[in-house]
DNA sequence: GCACCGATCGCCT
DNA sequence: GGCGATCGGTGCT
């Protein structure tokens, strides 16, 4: 495991830190001492207040997306579609709601648990390796991440941060628009603010790469 | 009040 | 590969 990831990691703008995720290492330490963790292989950058896909644009601010305007380093997790969790690493300095949001994970410690963790009673057929953490709100089922992670500081405490991992070169990388945000309006739907490690199995959506 | 979501799954072609 | 159902909090009108 490298060195965790501090203040002055978080304190670039949103695209720079999506690129720069690439490679690091999301962890999520439970109460008991379990390690759950994963390589990130795809992000996106969201970019208040212009940005019409941010939870913070023209600067929007309540109770559910507080923590955009907390220090870089911070974790924003929100509850979405009535049944699901995403997690994004706050970055910049306070007051500017920029962030960015972790899409899949190549898993590495704690298979086991996260397996059982995305095996709902609904589920027919097993979990493939590869959809373990593939999406966003498939990471958070597998490292149990929730509300209650919301506003963390991931450059202190022990339950959730990330570490620097091998960097991913240039050839790996390919740049897209980003998943699900048709509706924000052409200009920032279209942008190329989506970061993926194109030949890692475990990306959320192959379609554009 | 009500439409809308930074998504996922099972089932269908 | 695409499509509809799912579920509930959020932020408009």
């Amino acid at each position: 495991m490298g060195p965790r990831l501090g203040r002055r990691d978080y304190s670039s703008d949103s695209p720079a830190l999506a690129r720069c995720l690439l490679g690091c290492v999301l962890v999520r330490a439970l109460s008991d001492g379990t390690r759950l963790s994963g390589r990130i292989v795809e992000t996106e950058a969201y970019c208040a207040p212009e940005d019409r896909a941010s939870h913070a644009y023209n600067m929007h601010r309540s109770t559910r997306n507080e923590s955009m305007y907390a220090a870089g380093g911070t974790a924003y997790v929100y509850f979405t579609y009535g049944m699901h969790h995403c997690m994004n690493a706050v970055c910049k300095d306070p007051g500017e709601p920029r962030a960015v949001l972790i899409r899949a994970l190549e898993p590495i410690d704690g298979l086991d648990l996260m397996l059982r963790s995305r095996s709902g009673p609904r589920r027919r057929s097993p979990v493939r390796d590869r959809d373990l953490c593939s999406g966003p709100a498939k990471l958070c089922q597998a490292l149990q991440i929730d509300r209650s992670l919301d506003g963390a500081d991931m450059t202190l405490g022990d339950t959730l941060w990330i570490e620097r991992g091998e960097p991913i070169d240039d050839a790996r990388v390919r740049v897209t628009p980003r998943i699900g945000i048709d509706s924000a309006g052409e200009a920032w739907a279209g942008k190329p603010l989506r970061w993926v490690v194109f030949d890692s199995p475990h990306v959320s959506v192959r379609k554009g790469l």
